[in-house]
DNA sequence: GTCTATACGCTGATAGAC
DNA sequence: GTCTATCAGCGTATAGAC
């Protein structure tokens, strides 16, 4: 079952053959130029079990959609759960992140290059969701508690998470060659020039 | 013709018509969710027009979306021809950015919230168009030239604009309500004390 | 529960009048 | 160049056998 945090699908269920399979073909092609044929081709299960399994296409997408948002759900609360200050816990999420961006990337392209909202009208965005909920609530928390400084909170979780969620979406477009765990040290350094307090002694050096 | 640049468009030529009804109709829904019959509707032409201006359905995508790009290229020379340095150019270009998200909606959505991809696979994905290659040209030379930190050139563009870019889409899906050029100042001093070079007296304060 | 065969609607595209 | 009427193909969903 679990997608995001084992490394071999070992269940071989029909529920999860068409939930990956569902995910590759969307990930490749987007939702609106795959079919349901295509589906079932590729999960190797019949056009019925589809729909008994989950109601139609939507509902493929819908269950994929959901369960993989859970998935991150926990993994961002085990980080909470075990890391002390928001600082710390930002940095494991974003190292996380750039890790998951090479070993899961079909994952990381549905969550962070799709638009869910053409094709599931019906759920929350995905800007609502649990996961992104929490990740916003750390940089508020520190917010206030003044491990950052005093900023807007949306411009706190843009100044955080921005810088590393281009980098992963300009990864998943083959523009970045290099792994972005290589590149986390530096990423890390500049977030947290951008949103840590303290003085900065800018010599000024314009020509 | 121009939509970026110009207040009403004036141009009430069909080919103009047409592109600006495909816009708010692929806003609205998404490529996929919209048929000819809807721009059609919308736009006030027949079929026929459509298809002798543009070709079909992907020829007004990729009339709209090149004729966009075009735009934004424009905008971003102008800038970087009329700025001295690359600090400069950057924090006019952000500025202009959050400008746009509010009186120009619907083009900034087509072009920081859709997966062009998807519908328009013959085009050149969209980090590589003029217009963002510019801002990467940008950062590129700050860094060269010593106004910017020294690090890879991908992680320097990221830091500089993913706050910007993650901060249009989140207006852009609702999620911040307040207009984006009131958030300007925050978001260019947080971007600053990221890349700028200078030390930086962190008095350790975690509790 | 799983599968195959089929039906129906929608949509992109064309033909041909004006 | 602009328009209307029409077609053909695809894709979702269902019906019904096993």
């Amino acid at each position: 079952m679990p997608y995001l945090t084992r490394d071999e699908p070992v269940d071989e269920s029909i529920g999860c053959r068409i939930l990956t399979a569902a995910l590759q073909l969307f990930v490749e092609r987007g939702y609106h130029n795959v079919s349901i044929h295509d589906v079932q081709k590729r999960a190797g299960v019949s056009i019925g079990s589809i729909y008994n399994h989950y109601g139609g296409k939507e509902g493929v997408a819908k269950g994929l959609y959901r369960h993989l948002l859970t998935e991150l759900e926990a993994v961002i609360d085990n980080v909470i759960a075990g890391t002390p200050s928001p600082q710390a816990q930002c940095e494991r999420v974003i190292r996380q992140l750039l890790d998951f961006t090479e070993s899961r990337r079909d994952i990381m392209a549905f969550i962070f290059a799709t638009r869910h909202r053409e094709f599931l009208p019906g759920e929350p965005p995905i800007c609502n969701s649990a996961p992104f909920m929490r990740l916003r609530d750390i940089v508020r928390h520190g917010i206030e508690q003044g491990t950052f400084r005093a900023m807007d909170p949306w411009v706190g979780a843009s100044a955080v998470f921005g810088g590393t969620i281009r980098l992963i979406q300009l990864r998943l477009d083959g523009m970045v060659t290099q792994p972005l765990p290589e590149l986390a040290d530096e990423l890390i350094v500049t977030t947290w020039r951008g949103v840590l307090p303290g003085e900065i002694t800018t010599s000024a050096r314009e020509a």
